[in-house]
DNA sequence: CGGATTTGACCTGCGC
DNA sequence: GCGCAGGTCAAATCCG
């Protein structure tokens, strides 16, 4: 099998980040790594995993949504009547939005999980945004290691809470469809498994701060092919990090690893979260870089800018759930040049 | 050197 | 009470 899917999951990440995300494509030959031998998912799938990129580089980097692709599209009006959107344009969001069960996220396992305030955002498949990227495979690297037993005991109390942290589930296409980024920087914390499921799913947390509980977690919907489902959980202690900041945090980025078709990348692939953008090097090398994310900056701030709109006029919009994690954040970006936003398109 | 990613091990919660 | 699966931790490794 080749890893003509792969991409898409770690560009996800990178374009999903808190708001709302857009399904970065980035692209690129996965580079076969050692995946979970227990489980032995399929080598294609666990590279997918990778998931996120969002991760580390996420450094929140708006990528830029090849929005056009997304804002034209018909999202499924059903689903946003149901949060009685459609009137507040958010059809053009790259997503659409479903009050989602709980077993949206944990398709299978239904291990805990029920949380309150699910909302599923679905995005329209189109995603086709297939980017061949087909870069250099990736030296395989040492496997990490781990001493055994070696474990600090640490308080785990937090996990008492699971249940009752607010969720926010999302599904974007994993190509092209590049929502904006979100404005957060995501690390990657972890990858597992998921029964039921062929890909992996990605666990990210917000990497600006320490003490911040926002986590997202990133995978592939077994039920929707070319759809990554995306959950956001809790939510930012902190301001949004400047776009500046993000991308000073961005590393793993391989200046050369421009891909040939570069052109394509700008608007298939968005870099949203240096993360991401640092898991496609390593895993895709087709060259999602920074670079990239910069040229699409518009199209992305355009529609954050349409949400912050919306989110003023529409005060009982339940979208509200959706973009509480940076409501404040946004005000700040749209009030002035020098908020975020203005930066950002200065650049 | 600092920060991000990978990944096996460990822990917790839920279902049976 | 047991087992399974998900979620998190943290050492090793990578990269700018």
């Amino acid at each position: 099998m080749d890893c003509s899917n792969d991409w898409d999951l770690q560009a996800l990440v990178r374009s999903c980040g808190g708001t709302a995300a857009a399904a970065a494509c980035s692209s690129g030959a996965t580079t076969p790594r050692r995946g979970y031998d227990d489980d032995a998912p399929p080598r294609e799938a666990a590279a997918a995993a990778s998931v996120g990129g969002g991760g580390g580089g996420g450094r929140a980097v708006a990528t830029a949504p090849p929005a056009q692709e997304f804002l034209g599209q018909p999202v499924a009006r059903r689903d946003l009547d149901c949060l009685d959107l459609v009137d507040h344009e958010l059809l053009r969001m790259p997503f659409s939005i479903t009050p989602s069960s709980r077993e949206t996220m944990s398709s299978s396992s239904g291990a805990g999980q029920q949380l309150r305030h699910d909302v599923l955002f679905s995005f329209p498949a189109n995603a086709a945004a297939a980017v061949s990227t087909s870069g250099p495979m990736i030296q395989p690297r040492r496997q990490p290691g781990r001493k055994l037993g070696v474990r600090t005991p640490s308080p785990r109390a937090k996990r008492s809470k699971k249940r009752q942290v607010k969720k926010v589930v999302c599904e974007v296409p994993e190509a092209g469809g590049g929502v904006s980024s979100d404005l957060w920087a995501w690390r990657k914390y972890g990858q597992k498994p998921i029964k039921g499921s062929p890909y992996p799913r990605g666990y990210y947390k917000c990497s600006s701060l320490k003490s911040c509980m926002a986590r997202k977690l990133v995978e592939r919907s077994p039920a929707k092919p070319g759809v990554l489902v995306v959950t956001y959980i809790a939510d930012h202690c902190h301001a949004v990090p400047t776009m500046l900041n993000a991308l000073a945090g961005t590393t793993r980025n391989r200046p050369g690893a421009a891909s040939p078709d570069d052109g394509n990348h700008h608007q298939d692939q968005e870099t949203s979260d240096g993360a991401a953008a640092s898991a496609d090097n390593k895993l895709d090398d087709d060259g999602a870089d920074a670079a990239s994310t910069m040229t699409t900056v518009d199209e992305n701030d355009a529609w954050l800018v349409d949400h912050m709109a919306l989110e003023d006029g529409g005060g009982d919009c339940p979208f509200d759930d959706f973009l509480w994690p940076f409501d404040d954040d946004l005000d700040r970006f749209l009030d002035d040049g020098g908020g975020v936003l203005g930066r950002r398109l200065s650049l």
